[in-house]
DNA sequence: CAACTTGGTTGACTCAGATCAAAACGCGGC
DNA sequence: GCCGCGTTTTGATCTGAGTCAACCAAGTTG
């Protein structure tokens, strides 16, 4: 269990520039390997045992439960919802993944999803098929440790969102939502103060456990107050110190 | 990915009486071979690396976020509770664990916890170094590949709670933890119809995101409607079919 | 056994946010 | 340009569950 290879953040600095979806008309192998922690031996070995990559159309399906799961899916461009659902149809978002984040390990071990995943505007992803991630873990033994790595993370996410959906006011949840955004955005070197929310209010909301017209509210509320500008899904972040501050950010440690 | 070594429901079958924790006297490191998927070779190879058993009393702290992570914890008997917790000292309960399950995996990889950990009553449990967990998965590399599938159910379940917290009424989500508890109950053959809460109505409040009071109330509405009877902590549910009715169970597949 | 403590129960009141309703906006298609 | 449709915004009203407060039952302690 000790980290074996590189370590991420060296990972990082080499693949950071391939990883960029922008910059990176390749395959969607880098996006890849960046979460996974490759070096570039590592990188052209998985590129030679995979290459498929995939477009999907606004509101397509990825996966659904049920379905056995064959592929991880890495995003090269546009985003992704992820949600569960109830047998009598309400649904409950419980996650957005952007360019450059990887989908499906969390039901990796168990070989089905347990949740749906659907396109929130065209996108392009790279389907690895996990029989052969097979061959890949057989020859990169780190990989395994890396996707615990990851997996964990998750979890750590996962925990993170419960406690919004219990214990948090609806202006919290709207504030956290911002200012996490503009943390994954800035990470990824795109502009952590503006940008486009490639999902509806009615998505927001049903993330957030809150109602469509409650996310419409506090936005404009946040716009008189000057925390935020909008126009449509266009937001820019005036004012993220007090927006944090609103949103008591975050858990300890 | 294939799944190496014994399938889980072999070891199940070999483990089951062992690590059954009103039977198992010995130490709970068979408590670690459950869920790990152990067999029996493997099991004494465990046993040989590691054997640390460890009371805590009620209420006493088993880690805590920022603390490194050295440990990991089977239960002996007894429960535990997870949450996290926001900086101005509002918490969120993640997790109940009653004897026979794990924790602790889910900060493996990143050698931190995020959650905190707590005993409900007095437990026992056994710690097993994380150093020494080097050694093992040296020796039963399949160990890392359960792991895997341990944190992949770990989020399944988060992903529920999330729905839960987000999009259920308070009667739905009381309804579904007792039916929920149940099915754990039972699958460790205990009483599934007939138990005792470890946890106060406090806390299960606040893990379904409600008030103490609503708790209460909903129990005394239960009972009036002849769907459980309560005395204090001991619980006797009367009609699960319906109250997994009113509880909309569960989420598809 | 009287004084405390802790956990559970019940009632009355309040409010954040859901729901209902309707208007305004933006955008692709023709 | 104009139409139709999905999305966003705003306003008015309603309600589930939170909060506050009082009380009870069962241990515990001195």
């Amino acid at each position: 269990m000790t980290v074996p290879g590189p370590s991420l953040s060296e990972s990082c600095a080499v693949l950071q520039q391939a990883c960029d979806p922008v910059t990176c008309n390749n395959c969607g192998i880098y996006q890849l390997c960046l979460p996974l922690g490759l070096n570039q031996a590592d990188l052209s070995l998985l590129e030679s045992i995979v290459r498929r990559k995939v477009v999907y159309k606004r509101g397509e399906i990825l996966f659904r439960p049920g379905e056995p799961l064959d592929y991880l899916y890495a995003i090269r461009s546009g985003s992704v919802k992820t949600y569960v659902s109830t047998e009598d149809g309400r649904v409950q978002i419980t996650g957005f993944h952007i360019a450059g984040e990887l989908l499906g390990l969390s039901a990796l071990a168990s070989r089905q999803y347990s949740s749906e995943a659907r396109a929130l505007e065209t996108i392009s992803v790279c389907k690895v098929e996990i029989s052969r991630l097979d061959e890949i873990v057989q020859q990169m033994p780190s990989i395994q440790y890396q996707m615990l790595r990851i997996m964990s993370v998750q979890i750590r996410q996962d925990e993170e969102q419960m406690l919004l959906l219990g214990k948090r006011s609806a202006e919290e949840r709207l504030a956290e939502y911002l200012v996490g955004l503009s943390r994954r955005f800035s990470s990824r070197n795109y502009s952590g103060t503006q940008f486009r929310l490639s999902m509806s209010r009615l998505d927001i909301g049903n993330y957030l456990g809150i109602a469509e017209e409650t996310v419409c509210r506090l936005l404009s509320r946040f716009q008189e107050e000057g925390l935020i500008t909008t126009d449509r899904r266009q937001i820019c972040l005036k004012d993220i110190e007090r927006l944090g501050a609103l949103a008591h950010m975050a858990v300890a440690a």
